[in-house]
DNA sequence: TATGAATGAGCATTCATTCAT
DNA sequence: TATGAATGAATGCTCATTCAT
């Protein structure tokens, strides 16, 4: 079936157009026309492959945080050790982040911002970003429960330590976006650690 | 002889029932209409007040950081411990936040998505997020360095950890507006100190 | 009753402040707020004593073309000689236009563009350009046939070359209107009767 | 594969539907909609070939003007007679006028009327009606010089005398756009000729 | 009488979507 | 299947006019 993996593909370079320009100038002021040059086919194709703009965004809403989770949860079961885990997650997220970089960054503000816009949006349930969130903290949450359990960590209210460490990361995304010159990412990881993980408080 | 107005208190009557439109539909889906019926006027008569749409939200953006910043100040001046200031930090930010909260808060996911998306925009330096959060950054920073020198920290990397330590905030800030239920934002200072400050791992 | 008279000054003095900002920026442009600022009045205040916009424009159009009218023929009525009362026309209305020259010349495009779109308007029959024009066609005729009879013209189509000697003035206003340098208005008399008068043709 | 189109010819119905419109309306009072119905295409339509209602009155200007240009050079490269080709510039301008006439000759008071509020806006240069007339006396002062040299007009101010001209054709199309019935256009030429020719003074 | 605050009809323009070819 | 010509709903903003004071 050649001609299903050529709509496909075609598909997804209709969709890594869209990304493109969405991250450049915001989901919002993107036209379809902007989309279909950087793709290079016409208007009017490209809704032979989407139904409406906002199809395309959660396409790539969609795909966007599958790609991240699936790297996530590759490198996790590869790993046993739950401090190490925590590491990981946060090392890959952020390589994940610094590669797409300066490219699809930006997208992460429309993300964020449409997520929550529709979060009582029943229709849009495709962009569920409170489930994702809910995802992503119980696995977090679970990691620091072994790790209590197994003695590495200390006893914590988990649910809001993992919140925390989540939010850690976020924020750090937050501040590079608006100024990469800001905050350096190669540290951060180790600051996390130094800090989070250890204190910062002297003893 | 003609009607007699408080023009400053009504235009802070428009620049609230905009924000409250802003925060429930998003500034780009809110219509001037929109803003005039919930500020029970007539179309025209914002246009006496703003001269566009854009200066309604800068204003909103002004306003809202503003509050936040001249409130943090304040608590801040009278005390002098870094450990105690860093928590009145968190807690009076929380407290902006869970104060305005159910009404203004989803307006910060606009403020954070127009600040970065006019993050090289001239014209629009009314709107300097990339100002705003190097300033809270090395107001962080300066008390860490304090607490360094004090000996209550550990020597460490106070721009990282400055970075890190308002990320948490914004990055819990993210979490809750997503969803409500998902954090108790009243334990997070709590989880933030016996995290953070002391660290997670047991010795 | 002084207070008619300080009711009928303030009209012509608002009335003087919309031809002035009629004749810089055009009709349509000006803003009944920029003839109350001129007029140094509020803007209620102007309905006090004019109607509407149009009336405005209707009174102002009324006045040019009145004052205009009354002066050609003051002049007029003390002259005899058909050749010297052509002359006359000629002269003063150019003096007319020139003194009121850089002022409100320009104003005449929107006297002339309004009552030609007029032209049929039943309504707006206080703007009878047409009737204007026939009125000073006839006026003129008559001067020529006068001149006919006194053997002073040559026969002609008196109503045509009516037609002409009016044409030739409203043209040159035009050009002048135009392009302040492109005409020097005080050849134009000589020229007119070097020409028209006597004819260019050699013999 | 797209619906075919001669876009040139559709963009010069538009150009002619909103002419029309121009005519019976005036410039400023026509709408979009109402080219657009008159040209029988939707609003959105005419955006895909003007960029604004300001490009198309300038085309419609350029249109104009140009035809009348090429008309009367087409001509005059036919005659060398100085007297005769006077008189074509006369009647072949007449004719344009007359033959375009109960249709667009309206436009033109718009066509004045912008080209003189726009004399001194340096965008719109493309409506150079000053420029337009220069060259337009330029040309008939080229024809009375000539026709001086050869000794078939008297000497003159050539440079008024071509003002007067071209203002004699303005003026009693000024006239006719007025009122219909009030100038014989056919007569006009013959009177210009036995006027301004001759002369009118009897001798 | 004088004022300017309030108003909303009106309009140029944009752009997602449709559909004839 | 691919296209872009055609479309009209939608919206920010202007400004003549009204009217409470």
């Amino acid at each position: 079936m050649p001609r299903v993996v050529d709509k496909e593909a075609k598909k997804m370079d209709i969709l890594h157009a869209a990304m493109h320009v969405f991250a450049k100038k915001g989901v919002v002021k993107t036209k379809m026309i902007d989309i279909a040059s950087m793709a290079g086919v016409g208007k009017g194709t490209i809704y032979e492959y989407f139904r409406s703009k906002e199809e395309i965004f959660i396409s790539a809403f969609t795909y966007f945080f599958r790609t991240m989770e699936s790297m996530v949860s590759d490198a996790l079961s590869k790993e046993n050790d739950p401090l190490k885990q925590l590491e990981l997650i946060m090392t890959i997220s952020l390589d994940v982040f610094m590669h797409i970089g300066d490219e699809f960054a930006d997208i992460m503000m429309d993300f964020w911002a449409e997520g929550i816009r529709n979060k009582n949006n029943v229709l849009l349930d495709a962009i569920d970003l409170k489930g994702l969130y809910a995802n992503y903290r119980e696995l977090i949450q679970q990691i620091l429960k072994k790790g209590i359990k197994e003695g590495v960590f200390k006893p914590m209210d988990t649910e809001s330590a993992a919140s925390v460490l989540i939010a850690s990361f976020d924020g750090i995304m937050l501040q590079w976006i608006m100024d990469r010159k800001a905050v350096d990412l190669r540290k951060i990881p180790n600051v996390l650690f130094d800090g989070f993980i250890e204190g910062i408080r002297k003893r």
